[in-house]
DNA sequence: AGAGGTGACGTTATGCTATAACAGCATGAG
DNA sequence: CTCATGCTGTTATAGCATAACGTCACCTCT
């Protein structure tokens, strides 16, 4: 698979894409930090991929506008953007995606569709009663997989 | 990290490691796979881990016992027992861990501490419920990292 | 202004994780 | 016995991620 793209071009968010980066932005400097031009544009790749991207799919996006980047130009990045809680990691499929429940302390929950590769983010309940006794919880990784109602229909 | 074992020799699961070998070999004869020498092996150790472990330190337990295996040689073993449920991929680790929940259906859950690495496997609760209109849920991984009773009194 | 610290970025190199593809052999069914 | 299937070995390669070092920009303190 070289993209995790969906194919219909509507956006999922109801906000423009500039809009969305320029909440990153404004978020960014709200936690003094800084929101670089390179920054920016990966960002903005991200939300433009309109759900899960690949490390090395930014990278090769980031050409040849940027040169010819490195990959630890793009991890540091997200490692950045995923600090912020700006970008989630989806492990299971080794991508990177968009967050804009900003929100502090959210969990992420993801369903993600087999088929056409949507990703629905949703904010997943607190999970603590489920914990052991004493155990503390840090950081949840929360996804689904399976197939959406557009693609059960139109099977 | 070179390994995600757990400091302590007690057994987790109440069950010796031979016993919880013999029970998943009775599990793939019951489905009619083969479970041959080259698994029981694997099987063993990955239950011998007594938590995550990884798949090149499998393969290097695997040396020099059975010569010097391959990278394929262990995923297709752990590809095997993630079939029949009895290993479970912990996606943020990048590694394998046995399950003996075998009832069918089971949703994996896991408790991972940070600290002293130790991984408390629970029985998830459905989400169906929260799912999107529509979606049906096939796979979840569920993770939650964090810091474990013991280690939070040791602090 | 100058000195010194911090963080961002470029670059080289490497390490870790996983699979494709082909060959040989064992097992079991007909 | 023969064929089909699946298990294993092997070579090669693809895909994902980080360590480590150097440079530069920016900020702050004096």
């Amino acid at each position: 698979m070289t993209t995790l793209q969906t194919q219909c071009e509507h956006d999922h968010s109801g906000k423009s894409v500039s809009e969305q980066v320029n909440a990153a932005r404004k978020i960014c400097e709200t936690q003094g930090e800084r929101f670089t031009p390179l920054r920016g544009h990966i960002y903005e790749l991200i939300v433009r991929a309109d759900g899960p991207i690949k490390a090395y799919d930014l990278l090769e996006q980031l050409r040849p506008e940027r040169g010819s980047p490195k990959p630890p130009t793009v991890y540091r990045a997200l490692d950045f953007f995923s600090r912020l809680g700006l970008v989630h990691r989806v492990e299971a499929l080794n991508a990177y995606i968009a967050c804009d429940h900003t929100h502090p302390g959210h969990i992420a929950e993801f369903f993600i569709c087999e088929r056409c590769d949507e990703v629905i983010e949703t904010h997943g309940h607190n999970h603590d009663n489920c914990a052991p006794d004493g155990f503390t919880i840090s950081r949840s990784v929360i996804e689904h997989y399976g197939t959406c109602a557009a693609c059960t229909e139109a099977a």
